[in-house]
DNA sequence: CTGAAAGCGCTTACAG
DNA sequence: CTGAAAGCGCTTACAG
């Protein structure tokens, strides 16, 4: 900027005026239109490092997912850069696999280079770190999964509207016997949606039966399927998942049964995560809009770091059953 | 830091030496002890931006790619933060969509952020952007997709290697007419294995008949299947895609024209991307190592960062081609 | 409208 | 082994 500076015959604080388009005004047109000439004659970028120490601000967000191979994060981090990069804010994402310290020393290493904010859309219901980040005053926004304590505001699907919409679906078909193989009730989905489960059949005046699998994987899956059904008393005819992968992998331990779906067993997914539509059978899914959840958090958070008041909110985003062939009448 | 330095009552010079590592043996070990311990007392963490302002080294790379929506880029990613974590570094994802103006904009932002060096999977073959990086001496790896002139280190897969084995496939299951549905030519890969796939065909003298997608998507790939199908002359009894998009595309265009697959048509895609096992048919298809891609890549880049010469090598990772049920002898 | 000066929080040659 | 000082490249109150 100094090179700048003397190449446009000016001192480096109306350089940087000049090229600041908040400061701009404060500067002769003149004048700006020559430091900007100069700035690109020498093809200058601005130093954001310098910048940052300065104003402490970095323009930067830490993003915390669990698992970037799972299909569900991808289309929220797009989501999240989509808003953030016309704002002049890059993203850190960093998986943390679930891990505690894994999530720790991530979030540690993100408030070392000085994150102007978080975006958390990691599992566990309860959060050390987000209590000792709300007390240092530190913007953040939860997606998807929410905490015990509310101290942030949550961005996250209406996962109850989801779950009713599915086993509706299941009873308009003529189900009796719907059991949903559920998400581990250690995160916050998981346990939302058995509790959606639960009243959903309650409503319908039907008995509820809940697996939980360790995992929200198809192998966790596929291990509640099998035990499901060497379980004594009569077969299930419709399944829920709590989510895709766990639908998958049931639909793996349905076929090694010797079994149909749709026409033994009837199956839903939830998520609806991309390539659903490519199965035999297509899989019936709910269908969560991932990147608009990316969206809304990163306004939220987009605001908090402009200076509004972290208010934990929960904004619910609606949620829609996609009908496919993996759902049909009990035969 | 100077709390720190306060507290533990000496210089803030020496605490800065107590705090690193790579400084602390310069310091009296029990001094030593005393900054670390008024550090851990004060919950210090250090600033990375003032650090990097001095050092002029900020321990982030910059990582563009086209989608992270697309499935083969989320474990190469992966791949590059697992190394790159343990070794103080983080990865800033952009997405380029493949839109060269988007691509420039964030490599101003990241050169802007003074990212110590970048990891490119975006796709031209031709890459202005790389020529001005290489001129001013920024590290960079490839990795997937090479550009025409090799100027940095690339890290891809085998692809002559992994059609060859595609084609060698069809060929022993008794298939002669065998068409690829290629990737776009104005990508590196796509060359690659278009080329690829002539060698091959002509190595069992087949003729080779090729047809160029728009993109690597299902959609691409299943406009090119509908035209090969109402095309005049014998039908092709297998079909070779350019990717597992592309394949996806095909058997959607495969069953519209009321033909079975593998029976009427074997189908094999490239990358193997996830969940391909559970699709009907499961789709035969060229495993790609991407997480190691992404690990290889992070590794070079950092020998570059630590001094090392960009060598233009090419460093190829081997396949291997995972049959599944999607290849069949033709009936 | 512009300049001169101070300072963001570190690191590191230079003395001692 | 430790301290005092300079400086990384910016921004911004303060003068003029």
């Amino acid at each position: 900027m100094s090179d700048v500076a003397r190449v446009a015959g000016v001192h480096k604080a109306t350089a940087s005026r000049a090229l600041n388009p908040l400061t701009s005004g404060q500067v002769n047109q003149a004048t700006a239109r020559r430091v900007l000439a100069a700035a690109r004659q020498l093809g200058y970028t601005p130093n954001a490092t310098a910048r940052s120490l300065r104003t402490s601000r970095t323009h930067t967000v830490g993003v915390l997912i669990p698992d970037l191979t799972n299909p569900l994060f991808p289309p929220v981090v797009r989501g999240i850069e989509n808003v953030l990069f016309p704002r002049g804010y890059t993203a850190l994402v960093a998986n943390t696999d679930n891990e505690p310290d894994r999530e720790a020393a991530h979030f540690e290493a993100l408030l070392g280079r000085q994150a102007d904010g978080f975006i958390l859309a990691t599992g566990r219901r309860d959060h050390p770190l987000l209590v000792s980040a709300h007390e240092r005053g530190i913007p953040a926004v939860l997606v998807n999964r929410g905490t015990d304590d509310a101290l942030y505001p949550l961005v996250t699907g209406d996962d109850p509207a989801g779950m009713t919409a599915a086993v509706d679906h299941l009873v308009a078909l003529g189900h009796r016997r719907i059991v949903h193989l559920a998400g581990p009730a250690g995160l916050s989905t998981g346990l939302r949606r058995s509790q959606a489960y639960r009243h959903a059949v309650a409503a319908h005046e039907l008995d509820a039966r809940l697996v939980e699998c360790e995992s929200y994987t198809a192998d966790a899956g596929e291990r509640a399927m099998v035990a499901l059904l060497t379980e004594a008393g009569e077969r299930p005819t419709a399944v829920v998942g709590g989510n895709d992968l766990i639908a998958l992998g049931a639909l793996r331990a349905i076929r090694a049964a010797g079994l149909r779906c749709p026409e033994d067993v009837s199956l839903t997914g939830f998520n609806d995560m991309p390539f659903l539509d490519e199965l035999r059978p297509a899989l019936t899914s709910v269908h969560v809009p991932t990147h608009e959840l990316g969206v809304e958090a990163a306004r939220l958070l987009l605001e908090q770091i402009e200076g509004a008041p972290a208010v934990a909110k929960t904004i619910s985003l609606p949620l829609r059953l996609v009908v496919r062939d993996s759902t049909a009448p009990p035969s």
